[in-house]
DNA sequence: GCCGTTTTCGGCCCGACTGTTTTCAGTCG
């Protein structure tokens, strides 16, 4: 088995870690962990790289160095850097350092007066009051660590969805605050991620300390972590963590820009500002004392000489260049979307006939939506038969005779069966306008037997998308294994298109993937899998992830109209 | 360890809050 990026990027981030521990030039530790993020979000993997005879030095972030590092990585499976640090310092100082409030340097402080080198030694040090004796720990220190030890570390993060719910809520109840002027939630929910780690909310106001205060008070927070005069930081009973930061009005921009992330487009947007000697910071853009921007975000980038970035492209995965260059792809949009290809009636597990679903998508001023009602193999979803697949082709016949400039297209969630055999012969898919094939079991095949699985149902000419192709269920199944770089290379061979599932709770493909689909040339719907008429309207969170994805209008079949649909939906 | 239209040295993002200290280092985002 060749070695996965992400074990790569593991390597170096732990290398990183036990270099800021030991107290090692700092900037050689971010360098590793730059690498490592470079690593794990490259489109193909590096053992295909080198083959291929890329020269890694060209990625950002990778010089000669850490290029050679890492072709020995994968020619030996071993880094000799990082077993050298482990030998130097045993134990597990990464789930130490883990721990809140301790970061690199009081791990080392732990590790050499205390002799820490693992989480029992931690505890064996507050149990026996060493701890508190520290220079630089006193009661509270322990206090804390000793509470962080007892409970497990289930860090998690929450689906988009889940966020929304608790936002919206928190944002009402702080909206009623005297004085309040706006109040936005920025960082990774701005930025539309699957799943977020924490909300972070933006402030301007009159008198900002009491806005602070407010959240302290709601109902649903469960613990104040921190509370100063422009931030404050709690913990809502549903575990999601609260970041407030209230900020003056002419800062808001460059607040917003700040708070919204990824820190790593921060980090470059400062380089440049640094490069034409400005500094960049929450409160503006400074030449000298004075600022020069600020207000807005796009006042910033203008000033910045780039052009504006959407938020969902704030991830430094090369967006700067193309602002430096205007060349940002012009993003689809919710308005672009003409129909929808993955729905679900009452003949299988959906809620509504197939009249209303098509009646709820004419709503949306959709031109035309399809039904994909499961095949037999699904039993638990009441999957159809040949003949009563026959049966719904005649409803759907006669609807549309009724319908005027609206279509509904005659199509079939098609379950792939273990060999890669689909489980209507030919002669039945070919009643259909399209087919939409899925796994639904036998997730646990190996990583081979898996994708050549998929391949094989694309073999068949009358597949059209692949539906939610890894199978993930986000924070409760995690997606079968696959080589996800071969199925969109034959996707793309085949004329094949792939599915990126609006549902929030699968948003399948991620947006990586969605990403490297793009650029391989295969283009995807996006669908909702909606089994209600409410469902359609999931819709929003698969255009949020296109976005993330870099996706155009182009590049969406469903964002075209039905004429041409039916061209790319032939193959 | 990376990087470069102020290049091969000398930089590398920036500020709020906490705890412990008594003026600030460390952590965090």
């Amino acid at each position: 088995m060749p070695v996965q990026n992400a074990e790569i990027a593991a390597m170096f981030d732990q290398t990183a870690e036990l270099l800021e521990i030991k107290g090692d030039n700092p900037f050689r530790s971010r360098a590793y962990r730059n690498a490592a993020r470079v690593i794990e979000r490259l489109p193909k993997s590096i053992t295909t790289l080198l083959k291929a005879g890329e020269d890694l030095s060209e990625l950002p972030g990778i010089g000669k160095d850490l290029a050679g590092k890492i072709a020995t990585i994968v020619a030996t499976q071993k880094f000799d850097v990082l077993d050298r640090l482990k030998r130097e310092l045993p134990g597990d100082l990464g789930e130490i350092a883990a721990l809140p409030g301790l970061g690199p340097k009081r791990v080392k402080l732990l590790y050499d007066r205390l002799g820490v080198h693992s989480l029992e030694d931690l505890r064996r040090a507050i149990r026996s009051g060493r701890l508190r004796k520290l220079r630089g720990f006193g009661a509270k220190s322990e206090e804390k660590l000793a509470a962080a030890l007892a409970k497990p570390q289930a860090e998690k993060r929450f689906k988009l969805a889940e966020a929304e719910g608790e936002a919206e809520a928190m944002l009402a109840y702080l909206r009623s605050s005297a004085g309040l002027d706006q109040a936005v939630i920025a960082g990774s929910f701005r930025r539309r991620r699957d799943t977020v780690g924490d909300l972070d909310i933006l402030v301007t106001a009159r008198d900002g300390a009491s806005v602070g205060e407010r959240l302290t008070k709601y109902e649903n927070v469960a613990s104040v972590l921190a509370h100063g005069p422009t931030r404050t930081t709690v913990v809502l009973r549903s575990q999601l963590q609260v970041d407030l930061r209230v900020v003056p009005k002419p800062s808001y921009g460059a607040a917003l820009l700040y708070f919204t992330g990824s820190k790593a487009h921060n980090i470059a947007l400062r380089g440049i500002a640094n490069d034409r000697g400005w500094k960049l910071n929450e409160y503006g853009l400074f030449a000298d004392k004075r600022r020069i921007a600020g207000a807005t975000e796009d006042e910033i980038y203008r000033k910045l000489g780039i052009a504006a970035i959407p938020p969902e492209m704030r991830e430094d995965r090369g967006e700067i260049a193309l602002a430096k260059t205007g060349k940002l792809p012009k993003l689809i949009t919710l308005g672009d979307i003409r129909g929808d290809l993955h729905v679900h009636s009452n003949w299988s597990d959906g809620t509504a006939p197939i009249a209303e679903m098509a009646a709820a998508a004419q709503a949306r001023d959709y031109a035309y939506i399809a039904i994909t009602d499961h095949s037999h193999h699904v039993t638990v979803a009441h999957g159809l038969d040949a003949a009563r697949l026959a049966r719904q082709i005649d409803e759907i016949d006669r609807l549309n005779e009724k319908l005027e400039g609206f279509t509904v297209l005659k199509g079939a969630e098609v379950d792939i069966l273990a060999d890669g055999n689909l489980d209507f012969p030919d002669k039945v898919l070919s009643k259909l306008d399209f087919v939409v094939a899925a796994v639904h079991y036998k997730f646990d095949l190996s990583r081979k037997a898996q994708t050549e699985r998929l391949i094989r149902a694309m073999d068949n000419r009358h597949v059209s998308i692949i539906a939610h192709p890894t199978g993930r269920l986000i924070n409760e199944r995690e997606p079968y294994e696959l080589d996800m770089e071969a199925i969109i290379a034959a996707a793309a061979a085949r004329g094949c298109h792939l599915e990126l599932n609006a549902d929030p709770d699968r948003l399948d493909l991620t947006d990586i993937h969605a990403h490297t689909a793009k650029a391989a040339g295969v283009k995807l719907a996006i669908s909702t899998d909606a089994h209600s008429i409410g469902g359609l309207g999931n819709v929003r969170f698969g255009v949020d992830q296109a976005r993330r994805a870099w996706l155009e209008a182009a590049d969406v079949i469903n964002a075209q109209p039905l004429s041409r649909l039916k061209k790319l939906l032939k193959r």
